[in-house]
Parts: structure tokens; C-alpha cells; sequence
DNA sequence: CGGTCTCTTGACGGAGTTCAAAGCTAGTGG
DNA sequence: CCACTAGCTTTGAACTCCGTCAAGAGACCG
């Protein structure tokens, strides 16, 4: 797991290989099973964490027992609960694996020690940060004014991979509309 | 128009007197009417922008003619298209005053220069960064799984002021829903 | 005082949801 | 490695709620 994570930050950070290192001294690896939970809700989010493989829903639960989605984590990419994790406080969302997953494990108090011996991490994580911002705006426009169609458009467009490899009710979840509308929505563009 | 953020810094920021000062040197000041527009799609959103009075509206124009709305910003707040200004390239979002306002506006490259001239205000950045996303999130979250009614109310509840100073159909194309259901909404609170 | 913008209300149509049942798939355990 | 089962997906029918269209009344601004 390391070895991949050693890559990744080579190709998309300036970070330098004994900072690499030092970094991946502070992780802890876990692997996940299919379904298994890495937050639940009221629980604190004390690491952060990165996806070596596999893929992590953030959702929420709501009061009728449905199961809103607010973000897909997959390979290669970082998965917290920013709110809990900043504040050390009890957690809104629920974080876990759709499918078998590998991850790598950052206690808060160390990956703080990282940000502060190295700014090139700190800039990194800002990078993310505002990335995840862009997207996230992009989501709610999507969600405030798009028709189911644009919706499933837009996800098939942005995650052509996570299409096969994600139940189909969890999509719907994520996109926030019935499994039903899912359905009819992928038989009418096999018509053209 | 400057003293009152001054004031405002002092009050919700660590930053010292002379830092304020230095900061308020570099700020334009800049008043717009009612429906001016601030930042329209396909330009660069080249200044931060902190508002000392009055509401603006981020939004987006669709290809059906309808303006759903990202963002509410009023007086003591920030509003920019972070997205435009962090990487200078054409905004997808149009940010328009709805009721007269008055607006502070720094050039990016003098706010960077006090960036970085000044940690605290970097922090305080980051502060208010922060606290966009976990509200982003709440927003995304509602869009995707509250019915109108909770939508409406959890904005009574958040923004209790500006339910009186904007029209209905804003807060409409705001919640996503058409002003049709937001009229019924209202009726059938007041039934209670 | 005129005009524009805003809000309300009615009727209608339709898209999406819910409920339920059945077939299929894939993962699990023996 | 196979059989079984649980979960996933599809489909149908009925309904509900929301959106569109349109008209009219009211409020506010210039």
C-alpha cells in the first residue's frame, strides 16, 4: 500500500522523497471489507485518510431511513469528514467502503505535526481543498437545477468508472432520485 | 463604509490595528444598485470582495432561462467565485447585488500581498473557508433529501433576516423548488 | 400617478415516488 | 467448485405532489 501512496504524492504533489518518506512514516494502513464502516455518525473523525484502492461513500442517514450520498471516494484520492475532523467533533455523515478497500491512516495530531514541518504538504492540501470546493458547487447547481437526465448525464461523464462499478441504488442516492427514475433514465438512453 | 469593517475585523478576527489598517489602505470602495451586477459569467473574478451592506446573489443562468441561486451573501460576510479568482479564468457565475449595496474590493494581487505579509489574516482565510464547506455540505445535503418543506424551513431557521428583504422567487431558485410550491409552503405554515 | 415587478391563486398535466412482486446476479459458505 | 441465498435490479400500477401556464391583484419605485 505504501509504495502506491509513495507514487501518487510523487506525481501529484512538489513534495520531496525524504519528505515522502517521513510522511509515510506517520500512516497507519487498514483494510476494509465490503460495507464496512470507517465513521460513523457521532463518532469524532480523528485521521485523515487516503484511498489506496477501493472506493468510500460519505452519506448521510435521514430520518425516513433513506441513505443520501454526499461524496464517492475512490482511488487515490483523500476521505474525511472535514467539519468533525477540523474541530474534533462529533460527526454528522457516516464514511464507508462500497467496495473492498485499502487506506492509509493519519492521526490528526501527526498529519498536523506534517502540515506544519513542511509547507509544500500545506499547499498541496489547499489545492485539495479548493478543488473540492469547485466540485462542490458544481454538485449543488446540479442538484438545485438539473433534471434527472443532466443528473446522470453529468455523473456518467465525470465518473465513467465508478458507473460499473457502483450499485445502482447508491447512485441514485447520490444523485437524489428514486431507484425507479434511475431505471427508466438508463433504458431511455439505450434507445438512441 | 471602512470603519465599519474595521470594526468588524476586530471583532471576528486576531488581527492587530496596524495589520487593519494596512489592510483597509488597500481596499476600493464600491457601491452598487439594486440588480447591479458585480461579476457576470465569462469574466474573471479579479477582486475579493467583502460586503458592509446590502445582499448579493450568486447564481447561475441555465439554458431554460432560470437563475437557480448558490449563495446568499450579506452585509459582514465574503463573496467572491473562488474558483475565478484562486485561478484567474472566466467565471461560470454571475454575483449581483439584490438590494443596494456597499462593497469593499481588493485586487487579488494586493490581497496576496497581505496574505502573506500577515499570518493571522492567512488563518482567518482559512477560517472562513472552512466554515463554506460545512455549509456547502448541509446545503448539498438538503438538496438532495429534504422535501420543500424542510428546505424552507431549515432557511427560516439559518436565515431568519433575509426572509423578509428578498423577493420569493430568489428564495425559490434558491431552495431549488418553483415559486408555485414556495407560495403553498408559506400558506400552509401560516394554517398552523 | 403610472408602470413594472411581485405575489397569489386556479386548473391542468406530467414526471417522479411509492409499493409490491418477480427475476437475476453475485457473493458466501459448505 | 457448486449450490444457495441475500441483495440488487427491473418492471408494473396507482398516486401524489410539484411544475407550467395564465390571469389578476397588490405593492413599491420612480
Amino acid at each position: 500500500m505504501i509504495p502506491a501512496f509513495e507514487n501518487y504524492l510523487r506525481h501529484h504533489s512538489q513534495l520531496t522523497e525524504p519528505e515522502i518518506a517521513r510522511i509515510c512514516s506517520l500512516a497507519l494502513q487498514r483494510k476494509l471489507k465490503r460495507n464496512e464502516s470507517l465513521l460513523i455518525a457521532g463518532e469524532i473523525c480523528r485521521h485523515k485518510v487516503f484511498i489506496v484502492s477501493g472506493v468510500l461513500r460519505t452519506y448521510s442517514v435521514s430520518g425516513d431511513g433513506s441513505e443520501p450520498i454526499l461524496q464517492f471516494s475512490q482511488e487515490n484520492s483523500w476521505a474525511i469528514d472535514a467539519e468533525s475532523y477540523d474541530q474534533q467533533q462529533p460527526s454528522r455523515y457516516n464514511i464507508a467502503a462500497v467496495e473492498p478497500s485499502e487506506v492509509l491512516l493519519w492521526h490528526k495530531r501527526d498529519f498536523d505535526t506534517l502540515l506544519a514541518e513542511f509547507p509544500g504538504l500545506k499547499k498541496y492540501a489547499e489545492q485539495l481543498i479548493s478543488r473540492n470546493i469547485y466540485i462542490s458547487r458544481q454538485r449543488l447547481l446540479a442538484a438545485l437545477s438539473a433534471t434527472p437526465e443532466e443528473k446522470y448525464g453529468d455523473f456518467a461523464n465525470n465518473y465513467p468508472d465508478l458507473l460499473s462499478r457502483l450499485p445502482l441504488r447508491m447512485i441514485a442516492a447520490y444523485l437524489g432520485i428514486s431507484l425507479k427514475t434511475l431505471t427508466r433514465i438508463r433504458h431511455a438512453q439505450w434507445a438512441r
